[in-house]
RNA sequence: GCGGUCAUAGCUCAGUUGGUUAGAGCACAAGAUUGUGAAUCUUGGGGUCGCGGGUUCGAGUCCCGUUGGCCGCCCCA
């Protein structure tokens, strides 16, 4: 048993798993790039203090924190949003609009291991800056569903739940609750799901007992399942603010619509998202089984960048994880098995032979043809077998028979067709052949 | 942070009421085999049985602690 070992909650990459993780950021960037979003980074260590200003003092028991030799409170990102905000709130007047960024990269967060969750996980972050209106959001959901389709996903698969704080604010307020009350009620309405009636009793022991009729028409809008049935539960409320944002629901889930996602898109009041932050949309994508835990997660958070020390800046975005991804696709069956297979592989004679094919090896390579070789003296039949196992495409073999006729003998891997070529055109000959 | 459960070779596991030098399959390596592909046979390397302590003439096995994995709770940006 060695002696050491990786940190609870992390993981090691072999070559095999790191495959699985290269496929899984491969697709997220082609897509996010498709997308027409431009990929920036910026460091994995950060200020405590910044996820403190977004998130509160509490944070940081779930953060890899530490003083660092100056000093300085500093902490290992446990998300992207804050660190983004820094970046466009510092450049937001020289940046061109819309601004639409992502990030593939790696976050780190105190917490106790479970399915789908460990201590280190990769992420894409997707993000829209300057753009007030429902559009922003259609750009990203659209993002959000092909970075799963991608990967050969369907509706089958998964799905996004989408919500409104705003509605709920409207309609909180429409009741007579305050800003503090409603506040409250959305906790209790983010966990409605978990506990039932039960999530009300934080908002009860801090208001007092709660009015029958009111909990009545909480639970008949968390269950809200579509635009119709929303539009009707308002036809008879009164409020100035109410129509403009049912406009809102119209554009984003016509743009969704004329982009062919409805199938992947269900209305669905329960979703508040707890985080405070969020001021309007909000969306989440689960794994239609519900066998596991959230695939993605997003919103609009109009007020951060301020928050945070830039200008007012409307922004809205979302974050998917490599590792419920990973167990979905697993599940789904639709990861690859990766081979890292070479294009030639070289079958050698004696001393002669090695040298022979060491000047055609390097100058494939050089011209970027993946070429192996044995590294010793190998058996002929123990070379073919290698050459087989190795899932390459041509064997190159270069035995005393062959140098003695200077040539080189072609072997096509899978039909076992062998041809002889002259030894100064064994190259191009390669060369040709994948060309072909 | 709390609770449950598990830990024997690189992997999957066996190991009897506590009893000799802890086993198998797979994988890896060498040979049979210096000229042709998933085969066969032979052989080999690999373990302080997670770690530490206790009970015992004797512990992989029983007890306690600890570390780590898995599952659930809290949390989940």
């Amino acid at each position: 048993m060695a002696t050491f070992q990786s940190l609870p909650g992390f993981r090691d990459f072999y070559p095999d798993d790191f495959a699985r993780r290269k496929h899984i950021c491969d697709l997220w960037r082609r897509t996010a790039h498709a997308f027409g979003f431009a990929e920036y980074d910026a460091p994995v260590l950060e200020p405590l203090e910044l996820y403190k200003a977004k998130s509160g003092d509490e944070v940081e028991g779930q953060l890899f924190s530490f003083t660092d030799k100056g000093g300085r409170e500093v902490a290992l990102r446990p998300e992207m949003t804050p660190t983004v905000c820094r970046l466009v709130g510092a450049k937001a007047n020289a940046l061109k609009r819309p601004i639409k960024w992502f990030n593939i990269g790696e976050f780190y967060r105190y917490e106790r291991m479970q399915k789908g969750r460990g201590r280190s996980f990769f992420q894409l972050n997707a993000d829209i800056f300057g753009e007030p209106g429902p559009e922003a959001e259609i750009e990203l959901i659209a993002l959000l569903v092909q970075s799963l389709c991608a990967f050969g996903l369907t509706e089958q698969d998964f799905y996004i739940r989408l919500s409104d704080r705003n509605l709920w604010f409207y309609y909180l307020e429409a009741l007579g609750l305050d800003g503090s009350r409603v506040r409250e009620m959305l906790v209790a309405v983010d966990k409605h799901e978990k506990y039932g009636d039960d999530a009300f009793k934080g908002y009860v022991e801090q208001f007092g007992p709660l009015d029958a009729g009111l909990k009545a028409k909480v639970l008949g809008f968390l269950q809200i399942k579509s635009f119709a049935a929303l539009e009707q539960m308002f036809a008879s409320l009164q409020s100035d603010k109410l129509p403009a944002r049912l406009a809102d629901w119209k554009k984003l889930l016509g743009g969704l619509d004329a982009m062919g996602l409805t199938r992947f898109v269900e209305v669905d009041l329960g979703v508040v998202r707890g985080l405070a932050y969020y001021t309007g949309f909000v969306f989440e994508a689960f794994d239609r089984k519900g066998e596991l835990r959230a695939l993605a997660g997003g919103g609009r958070y109009d007020d951060l960048v301020e928050k945070l020390g830039g200008p007012a800046l409307p922004a809205v975005g979302f974050a998917i994880g490599d590792v419920t991804t990973g167990l979905l696709l697993e599940q789904r069956g639709l990861m690859p098995n990766f081979i890292q297979a070479p294009d030639v592989y070289c079958v050698i004679g004696g001393d002669a032979a090695r040298r022979a094919a060491f000047a055609d090896i390097h100058a494939l390579r050089a011209a970027g043809r993946r070429v192996d070789y044995p590294m010793k003296e190998v058996a002929f039949g123990k070379q073919f077998k290698a050459a087989a196992d190795s899932g390459a495409k041509l064997a190159l073999i270069y035995g005393d028979d062959e140098l003695a006729k200077g040539v080189v003998k072609i072997r096509d891997l899978s039909d076992r067709t062998e041809r002889e070529v002259p030894r100064d055109q064994a190259q191009a000959a390669v060369r040709d052949y994948f060309s072909a």
